[in-house]
RNA sequence: GCUGCCCUAGCUCAGUGGUAGAGCACCUCCUUGGUAAGGAGGAGGUCUUGGGUUCAAGCCCCAAGGGCAGCUCCA
């Protein structure tokens, strides 16, 4: 007999040899239908997994994310069947379930395009039907080669010798096939349900390694229910709706072109949100006692080689070329040995290096923190640019606090409160934050690295906010701090970074005098809070799906003429508004109210005011609020209070 | 950068070898309409570019450019 230990403490004697299913069926009928895996000391195992031994049992089911991860897993199994069914000679490399479902890297005799899939699919849909049983069974490491050389799985044959010695080998058995697998898996094939949907097919490199050979990678999702099925695929309907791509030509943001991949032309109203933003952290940076300074783009080589860009950031940079003097086109060449080369500075921090180094410093000035807004230029790699995520041409909301060590612990304090600050304005309230510490390639003495790492913790610790540890992660030159928001649609972004920097004030000899009269070396502290502001402002359109708060929308008001006679009036209105100093527009064009209200509302405008024959003569406007729709006829200046009010609450 | 897919009017897309289409947008006219699409007419395209095959290419082939997805990279 094993005793079995329950998640509420519960202990219940079995048969040796008996399986977690046995245990969900002694409690009750609904448990054992509902069960998936479960976790035997804490190890997801198979439902039917022999107990050997006492042990803490806990029933996994269809409702959590572990039944779920089970499922998708054997549902890969079953997208590889069918592959294999479909694709004879097909080799397989490995299917995991990832964040959204799983997928599995296959090498095929041709490549897979889309059409494929429903084929795939519908072999699925056999596969289940056919309720195949699942079996696992082990081999000793040498059957498990012979058996992967024998079936041409010549990847399996190297995940198989790359296995550890003690690994246990095992393998699961549905039908004709079979597959080297960890599990754990469902028990059956009919349990895989129908709720399942391959998504797409993509490259992929064997162990992500570009020299290595080129795999077709075959997404898909699965849930228990059918409604989750649909509920994903809303979301994700959802998601291609907020493009901000999309949004960005519907609502005439933003164009690109050709002429500069990946370097996004603001139109007249992508321009306003894009200053406003500045202006915005221009406002965060007067109170917290920034310095805004300009610098140059173009800079002479020998900076970047001072600064290691050039050995470590080449490929990424753009590096001038001079027009030909002596020909008619405008041919670039090379500049010449005797000339100097120069190249667009990917980052501002080491003309901010220049300007520290430009006069001697004191103790008594640090910190010093200069912020720039300055263009950059990164050459990404043509694969890499997505709309305004990672474009070529770009600028931050970038500054260099330059301090001395122990004002690092303060000074983390006060960029993690400004950018806390910052981001519950835009309605990012999830933030997670993320210490980075030391990699295993590092610069800086030891020392040093204990110090600024218990700074930063005990920056975050002070102020009593939650934070994970990732071991290792840091940049060579620092450990850093890093922000995570998450948005309207639950997805991830990466905006705020606070990185330490021992290197660059070594590399260009940054000195200050301390108060003993000694010359130190600053700390240097590269910090972001929206990052680059190219790639904020589509997170922001995506995660408001363009309807921006007022205090960011280029256009507050737009005012509709009921009919011409009303026209000047709607006119005047708009004026006075604009006058006041608010966004506003007149649509005057010869409509139907409701197709103007319709076009304001597709144009995300927040509040339209409806012009005719009674507010005209009343000199009174009606107020239509996007969201909230008709509320009344009021006083102009009764309006401008809301809009006032609306602005200023950054609603 | 690699692999796959895509590129036809401003936008979304039809068009499988025989001289280019729709809806929306745009322009003009009619209509003067009260809170998410009134009606009619018109204009707009060297079918991304360059080669090739063919009596004939938007369509087939090759290359380049741009885009999309994934991989990879990221001081």
């Amino acid at each position: 007999m094993v005793s079995i230990t329950l998640p509420d403490g519960a202990v219940r004697a079995l048969a040796r040899g008996a399986s977690g299913l046995d245990v969900a069926a002694a409690i009750g009928a609904r448990l054992a239908r509902d069960a998936v895996a479960v976790l035997i000391d804490g190890k997801l195992c198979d439902l039917r997994a022999p107990l050997e031994r006492d042990a803490a049992l806990r029933i996994v089911t269809r409702g959590e994310e572990a039944g779920l991860e089970v499922l998708r897993h054997s549902m890969a199994h079953a997208m590889a069947q069918a592959v294999m069914r479909l694709f004879p000679g097909a080799s397989l490399a490995i299917g995991p379930t990832i964040a959204d479902g799983f997928y599995y890297d296959v090498a095929v005799a041709r490549p897979l395009v889309p059409d494929d899939l429903g084929a795939i699919e519908r072999e699925m849909a056999e596969i289940v039907k056919a309720d195949l049983a699942i079996e696992r069974f082990p081999l000793a490491r040498a059957d498990a080669l012979a058996w992967a050389r024998a079936g041409g799985q010549g990847i399996k044959c190297e995940i198989i010798e790359d296995l550890p010695p003690e690994a246990q080998i095992s393998f699961y058995r549905q039908g004709d096939f079979t597959d080297l697998c960890a599990g754990p898996h469902v028990q059956r094939t009919g349990q895989l349900g129908s709720a399942f949907k391959l998504m797409k097919v993509a490259g992929a490199y064997w162990r992500g390694d570009e020299k290595r050979e080129q795999l077709q990678r075959i997404y898909g999702t699965a849930f228990f229910r059918a409604e989750d099925l649909a509920e994903h695929l809303r979301l994700l309907a959802e998601a291609e709706r907020r493009d901000h791509r999309r949004l960005g030509r519907e609502l005439d943001l933003f164009s690109f072109h050709p002429e500069a991949p990946a370097m996004p032309f603001f139109h007249p109203r992508g321009a306003f949100i894009y200053n406003q933003l500045i202006d915005y952290v221009r406002g965060l940076y007067k109170v917290r006692r920034y310095s805004e300074v300009v610098t140059p783009q173009i800079l002479d080589v020998g900076l970047w080689r001072q600064s290691g860009h050039y050995d470590n950031y080449r490929e990424n940079m753009f590096f001038t070329a001079f027009a030909s003097a002596d020909k008619d086109e405008a041919a670039p060449r090379a500049p010449a040995s005797s000339e100097r080369q120069s190249a667009v500075k990917p980052m501002n921090c080491p003309t901010h290096c220049l300007i520290y180094r430009s006069r001697k410093r004191s103790y008594r000035e640090l910190p010093l923190r200069f912020a720039d807004f300055g263009r950059i230029h990164r050459h990404e790699r043509s694969g890499v640019t997505a709309g305004l995520f990672r474009v070529r041409s770009f600028s931050q909301d970038d500054a260099h606090i330059f301090c001395m060590p122990e004002q690092i612990e303060a000074e983390v304090i006060g960029v993690t409160e400004m950018i806390l600050e910052c981001y519950r304005v835009f309605g990012f309230d999830d933030v997670r934050i993320v210490l980075s510490t030391r990699p295993d390639k590092s610069i800086g003495s030891d020392e040093i690295w204990a110090k600024a790492e218990a700074a930063l913790e005990a920056a975050l610790r002070r102020m009593g906010v939650a934070y994970q540890v990732a071991p290792g992660e840091g940049a060579f030159y620092g450990p850093k701090i890093d922000f995570v928001v998450k948005d309207a649609l639950k997805r991830e972004w990466q905006l705020g970074t606070c990185q330490l920097d021992f290197s660059m004030p070594e590399r260009f000899g940054l000195k200050y005098t301390a108060s003993s009269g000694v010359e130190e070396t600053p700390v240097m502290v590269h910090r972001a809070m929206l990052g680059s502001l190219e790639r904020f402002l589509g997170v922001l359109i995506e995660h408001t799906g363009g309807a921006l708060p007022l205090w960011l929308a280029p256009v507050q008001v737009r005012v509709l003429s009921i009919s011409g006679d009303h026209a000047r009036r709607a006119e005047e209105v708009a004026a006075a508004l604009g006058q006041a100093g608010f966004r506003a527009e007149a649509d005057v064009r010869n409509e139907k109210i409701g197709l103007k209200v319709r076009e304001a509302s597709l144009a995300k405008v927040r509040y339209q005011l409806i012009i005719g024959a009674r507010e005209a003569e009343r000199g009174t406007v009606s107020v239509r609020d996007r969201v909230a729709g008709d509320l009344g006829e009021m006083d102009l200046e009764r309006f401008q209070v809301l809009l006032q009010t609306g602005v200023a609450e950054k609603s």
